[in-house]
DNA sequence: AACAAAATCCGAAACGTTTTGGAAAAAATA
DNA sequence: TATTTTTTCCAAAACGTTTCGGATTTTGTT
């Protein structure tokens, strides 16, 4: 409860001078400057941060809006992995981190520039945000410093971090065509996720690249639901019996898919190799464990607050961070049966 | 960026009134009153809640004091699930919630009271905290109201929630005798751990109940580690191959134990049963999916905010809060054979 | 010793709000 | 009409800090 005040008074000094003291400034004597610090000790003085962000107007504080922060996000680890990172981060630079998490109630009431500038936040992170959230409008009017987590979107004080889905895809493909598969479909999400036709095209670029003409057909949608895919994938493994091999555009409908082969009565990886995307937990539990791409979810995070930092402080105009994933071979693959 | 006295001009009327308009208070005009909001909302007013929190020394903010906030946390989704409980009973209570992580070396450079003073928190919720951590003396005399998620310690002005314990451990092994077992071993964690010490204590309790005198050399130490687990139950399994059924006190050691069983050639359920704890996510999607022992993280965060704020507003005397658990039957456990 | 330069300090204003203790104006009562 | 009560407003202080501009003291130079 000791104040800068206290600390003035019992050494004899001015506000200006303890503040300046204990500031590290200059012009105030070695000596003085040590007599503060002790008293301050003493006292066990530690300074108001709020009366310091009002007059600085610097809050220091980065705003982590989640949206939607509740159990159905436990499925995979993905924000809270996203937010370990971010958390890391703003922490090495001194951040604090204010936590946000809305919902559509709380969008009517509260608008996004106001529940900014209420907590006075110098930047915002935001995470698990759709696209056609009414919050994004308000992202790129702001001039609120914002970094996107996977939303593409870029502007003056707005920047995104996520990883390369076109890269993961064709890694993934690539893989099995090194196996020697042909025969390769696909499982994806939804046309609507921007994850999806990214990975679509990674898909088909790969394809293209090894000369392997794409099938139509052998595409198919499971929103990225496992049972969703159970369906499809049945219905695609038993129409194409020549498949050897499927991509999944998530772990969850590679599990799915998992359930479809057996139900075909394809052996995994002899008759049928699988690569899932994500690499979930369960991924490396499954039967077999999951070949999968890897994204680095604490990197994601960790990027973003330094992206926004980096902002920030005007040290860079970079307004996009495109990460590296990674494929992750495990027990689901194998060469096809010749 | 418009502040009250910019409201105060336009209005032509004094800060003092326009504070006391935009709070609703009686000794404001109502027509005034009408016309200094319309043109709060015109300006595109928000308040600095800084300023409001600096002068009314309230700054409705609760810290939430992670330990160790990192990917290791990620194999159970405790810490996440939590905070997500958390969270929604604070903003249901309108207080803001700001990230404290900390790690040892962060807690040499300042002390708890250090933390909380500087941010002004008017409270805080302490979780993952080790019962040896430094912090946690700072906590009981500190006069900060604090709230501990599973550590048991009571004071004026810090309480916790957890859940039963040993209550938990009496239904597991419950449901093993009512199945038909009587040898029954448990691969505890450590004896350092609280949790560890009551769920033996309900182990011991029920089997005392049921009056099934207690092997000694049936509870084994598996460290919460699953290759531990694996380890010690090859052990206890080729050494006393009368067991039928196994307690343990995490379901990453279950997946350990599960692994045991295949190695010494037992099938599950059917020559050996298995009880985890925690019911992760991994014990649904294992083969056969666990038998456990679920606690409802949400909720413990939910009631953890729910104590913190009712003893800021000094409504109770009430300190903790103990939970149900619930036992998840699966495909783990079953009758033994007779 | 006289002056300039450097070192050390401080008063006061500012940040945006709330609150206290009235004052002025309007309404009610005598 | 004179007095009291109620309604409506406001000036100023306060919260704890930083910072601007200048004042005072010490040191250095000649």
């Amino acid at each position: 409860m000791a104040t800068i005040k206290d600390i003035a008074k019992a050494a004899g000094v001015s506000v200006t001078t303890v503040s300046r003291a204990l500031n590290d400034y200059s012009d105030v004597n070695e000596k003085t400057k040590a007599r503060i610090k002790d008293i301050a000790t003493q006292l066990n003085y530690s300074p108001n941060a709020l009366a310091r962000s009002l007059v600085m107007s610097k809050s220091h504080t980065i705003g982590l809006l989640v949206s939607e922060l509740n159990r159905s996000g436990a499925k995979d680890m993905f924000t809270y992995e996203v937010m370990c990172g971010i958390n890391d981060a703003a922490s090495d630079q001194n951040y604090d981190l204010i936590l946000f998490s809305t919902n559509p109630i709380k969008q009517e009431q509260k608008s996004y520039s106001q529940l900014c500038r209420e907590r006075q936040v110098e930047g915002v992170i935001m995470q698990g945000i759709k696209t056609d959230d009414p919050y994004l409008e308000e992202v790129i009017e702001s001039n609120i410093p914002c970094v996107l987590v996977d939303v593409e979107l870029e502007g003056d004080n707005v920047g995104y971090v996520s990883t390369d889905n076109v890269f993961g895809a064709q890694m993934a493909i690539k893989h099995l065509i090194n196996l020697g598969h042909e025969n390769i479909a696909m499982v994806n999400g939804h046309n609507q996720a921007r994850v999806s036709q990214r990975r679509f095209e990674g898909y088909e670029r790969a394809l293209k690249e090894a000369g392997i003409p794409m099938q139509e057909h052998y595409v198919v949608e499971g929103d990225f639901l496992e049972p969703k895919a159970e369906t499809v994938a049945t219905k695609l493994l038993t129409e194409h019996p020549e498949i050897t091999a499927i991509f999944c555009a998530s772990d969850l409908m590679a599990l799915g898919v998992l359930r479809a082969a057996e139900r075909v009565g394809k052996k995994v990886p002899e008759d049928l190799s699988i690569v899932g995307y994500d690499d979930i937990m369960l991924a490396q539990y499954a039967h077999p464990p999951l070949t999968t791409v890897a994204q680095d979810k604490y990197q994601i995070g960790y990027e973003s607050s330094r992206l926004l930092t980096a902002m920030l402080q005007q040290e860079t105009k970079k307004r996009k961070v495109i990460l590296d994933n990674q494929l992750i071979v495990r027990g689901s693959t194998a060469p096809p049966k010749s």
